[in-house]
DNA sequence: GCTAAACGGGTTTTT
DNA sequence: CCCGTTTAGC
């Protein structure tokens, strides 16, 4: 249809219409890459060229996984649940639940996440005696993890130092006891999925002959098993249609390979590379900013984007004296944005790391403008639900070790670390899982942790014909957490989550096309079958089973290969879920550069632009550690749509210390002609010797009066010491507060005053919150109540 | 078995 | 400085 193809430029026109042959598509930061992405799958079912049986498409986040379904179905009429489209994990997952006996699993195995992975490794190695100073358990995870991700399993691992020997053999152990858990790590779901199809040419031909259409979404994020995974599953005649921007390569330290971009059009013999440099976000000076920057780094596959927008306004440079002037500067900055009508949503504010955000945060809170850090503790993750969860696991794998160990005393039961210990051991010594080794122990011990058993078994049998809510609901009363957190003092929120829980899986369960009241451990027998398809009970000689090429459809956590506790349990470790800030509300958005890859601002701010910190120190330490910064400030530059600010201080309180830096390299490495400096610019020659850490230097410059009163007034108001305490009681009255005075926030919830200061418009109350800490809040604009 | 103090570590992060 | 985790002590 040519509407399909209207607006599309010529670039992405002839990569929408590719014929069907590996193809790499090098798409520049706002060009398009999802439209075309997008557009390439309507106009292959559309033009008869594909049925959406044989498309997969493959992302790295839910969240994109998410948008490139909704938008398809936006596009076409036809039901898109008929296509694979998800994450690397979530396909992965998905076809070892369909193929769980060829991929050596249970039917219930359980995905652990990163925590999970942690806590088996250290109950692992405390089983072990092995000594956790001398080999960290994060290392050992890092070491696990690494080696999965190149696809070496721990006898393919070459070891030649004691040091990696004991890794090498930790990692044997560890495989053994997940293996007897019936768990999976992420990386396993890659390695076990890669093996099963390598290992199993029927299965393998299966899926090679239904993919004929394998998409990859940012493809410069792929690590060494993710393109193994997709060199198989493509064999010899699919094509893979790989978009991705080698200049935005940005998880090098989680194992990207950019490499794989070039290897792909080595491998695959790509014809047709195509470049996507047209660039619809950004205006000229940004753009121009961003190209010049990334120009300084080699190796690149090349590629300059062109905007049709004018020039736009210059990018504004701004130099601090501290990082609380930096901050005081933004917040004024962005008052001024909004009075001249930009929505809060519009602005972002970009660091480095995380804990720049803090003094940003205290200051807009101080000016009383609503803003939203990303990043933080999500949903899934939370304790109370990560507690539930366990019980749930529980229900489903008796064998699951690292569940039964979170929530065997919690709610408290008297069974301490030497019960645990003596059961841990006897489990070692009949080499199987703690729950099953629990009649072996003896005693007082034996007994409470008998009815610990009890307790479980009789969930088990309870819940046998409940649906999803129902066990969930069930379970956390049951299990004692709903009564635990109804006794404690803040278990109010908790116990509000552990109800969201119930709500998510009935979303779950409608989200993912479960029957609504199909019993959670059971495979639905979906309308018109004679027999439940269910694929874990085929023959146990079925390694060569074939599927019907039409075969397994459906969303992610396919109703057809998965009961809804198991799938609503892959969900919750796949898909941590939204983190906690409010979402919805207008509001200046916070967050890491990493974070903002992928979204766009009308006003950007890039803090804390300083040798040190960005580029980041330890970049140096790693090869093409500097590069992969420049990137990420190429990443952050083309965010901007309008307006670019660029800031940096001269001093900043770091890890309790004042660091002096010098502004980062970076500036120099822009056209000088796009940059307005608010502030003078001084040349770096001019004031430093050199080197960043010579903190006399610094601290002289600092104290030069004329420096440091300059720029905003109100940086340095905002970020003054609270008033001494008899100053605090004089201003009390007028600010309707007392100090130690019990209040509430709509947001933080109970707190208690510390400190007052200002009045009238100007007032600001300092409170402790119970969650969330002490933070200053402007009474004019904060809702807090005053408690009785 | 639970609470308080000491300790350690702090770049980026999704699954 | 600030956090989460471990350990010491009741």
């Amino acid at each position: 249809m040519p509407e399909l193809l209207a607006n599309l430029n010529p670039e992405q026109h002839a990569a929408v219409t590719l014929p069907n042959e590996p193809a790499l598509i090098l798409a520049g930061a706002g060009s398009g890459k999802t439209r075309v992405l997008i557009t390439r799958i309507a106009w292959l079912i559309q033009h008869g060229l594909a049925s959406p049986a044989t498309v997969l498409a493959v992302t790295f986040t839910n969240k994109a996984a998410r948008e490139m379904m909704g938008r398809l179905s936006a596009l076409l009429p036809i039901d898109t649940r008929g296509m694979w489209i998800g994450t690397f994990h979530g396909l992965c997952n998905r076809m070892l639940r369909a193929h769980h006996r060829d991929a050596g699993l249970p039917a219930t195995f359980q995905i652990l996440d990163t925590a999970d992975q942690l806590s088996a490794i250290k109950r692992l190695m405390k089983g072990l005696n092995v000594d956790d100073e001398k080999y960290p358990p994060k290392n050992l995870q890092y070491f696990i993890n690494n080696a999965k991700e190149q696809g070496l399993r721990p006898q393919h691992v070459d070891a030649t130092d004691s040091f990696n020997l004991k890794f090498v053999e930790l990692y044997q152990a560890y495989e053994q006891q997940c293996q007897r858990e019936g768990v999976v790590d992420f990386p396993e779901l890659l390695l076990r999925c890669y093996e099963l199809l390598a290992h199993n040419p029927p299965l393998r031909a299966h899926y090679q002959a239904r993919f004929k259409h394998i998409l990859v979404d940012e493809f410069q994020d792929t690590n060494k098993l993710q393109y193994a995974w997709l060199k198989l599953l493509a064999g010899e005649s699919n094509a893979i249609f790989a978009v991705g921007d080698d200049d935005q390569s940005i998880y090098a330290f989680r194992g990207a390979n950019v490499g794989n971009m070039r290897d792909f059009e080595h491998e695959f013999k790509v014809r047709h590379l195509i470049k996507l440099e047209q660039n619809y976000r950004s205006h000229g000076h940004i753009l121009d900013a961003a190209n010049q920057l990334i120009a300084n780094n080699s190796r690149r596959l090349g590629k300059n984007l062109r905007t049709d927008a004018g020039h736009g306004e210059p990018v504004r440079v701004y130099e601090a004296a501290t990082d609380s002037q930096e901050a005081g500067w933004i917040v004024e900055e962005i008052k001024a944005l909004i009075s001249t009508g930009l929505a809060r949503g519009e602005v972002a504010v970009l660091y480095r790391s995380n804990a720049q955000s803090r003094t940003i945060e205290h200051t807009l809170v101080n000016a009383g403008i609503a803003y939203r850090v990303y990043g933080g503790l999500r949903f899934f993750e939370r304790q109370e639900v990560k507690h539930a969860l366990a019980y749930l696991r529980l229900i489903d794998n008796p064998n699951d070790d690292t569940a039964f160990a979170r929530v065997v005393n919690f709610p408290a039961r008297g069974i301490g670390a030497r019960s645990l210990e003596q059961l841990a051991d006897s489990a070692r010594l009949y080499n199987c899982s703690m729950a099953a080794a629990i009649p072996y122990v003896t005693g007082k011990a034996g007994s409470s942790l008998g009815s610990f058993a009890n307790l479980i078994a009789k969930m088990r049998a309870e819940t046998q014909q409940m649906s999803l809510p129902e066990t969930v609901e069930y379970v956390v009363r049951a299990s004692g957490l709903a009564e635990f957190y109804q006794g404690e003092r803040e278990g109010q929120d908790r116990l509000e989550n552990l109800q969201e829980l119930v709500n998510a899986a009935t979303a779950f369960l409608s989200e993912e096309g479960y029957g609504l009241d199909t019993p959670a451990r059971s495979i639905p027998l979906r309308p018109g079958a004679t027999s439940a398809p269910e694929i874990a009970a085929l023959p146990d000689d079925a390694a060569s089973v074939v599927l019907d090429p039409a075969g397994i459809a459906g969303p992610a956590q396919n109703p057809d290969t998965m009961t809804p506790l198991a799938g609503f349990l892959s969900h919750a470790s796949l898909e941590a879920g939204d983190n906690q800030a409010q979402a919805g509300q207008d509001a200046v958005q916070l967050m890491t550069v990493h974070a903002a890859k992928g979204l766009e601002f009308t006003a950007v701010f890039i803090t804390g632009l300083e040798e040190g910190l960005f580029p980041h120190e330890n970049s140096a330490l790693e090869q093409d550690g500097l590069e992969e910064e420049r990137r990420l400030m190429y990443v952050a530059i083309t965010r901007a749509k309008e307006r670019l600010y660029l800031s940096f201080a001269q001093s900043r309180l770091l890890h309790g210390q004042t660091r002096y830096n010098i502004r980062s390299r970076f500036f120099d490495e822009l056209p000088q002609e796009t940059l307005k400096w608010l502030t003078p610019k001084v040349e770096a020659g001019a004031r430093w010797g050199g080197r960043s850490d010579n903190a006399g230097w610094g601290r002289d410059w600092f104290a030069r009066p004329d420096r440091q009163a300059g720029g905003y007034a109100g940086g340095a108001a905002v970020e003054q010491a609270p008033l001494p305490a008899f100053a605090n009681t004089q201003r009390a009255a007028e600010t309707g507060f007392k100090i130690g005075q019990a209040v509430f926030h709509t947001k933080f919830g109970e707190g208690t005053v510390t400190a007052l200061e200002g009045s009238g418009a100007d007032a600001r109350a300092q409170v402790k919150f119970k969650r969330h800490g002490e933070k200053w809040l402007a009474l004019a604009v904060a809702k807090l109540q005053a408690v009785e």
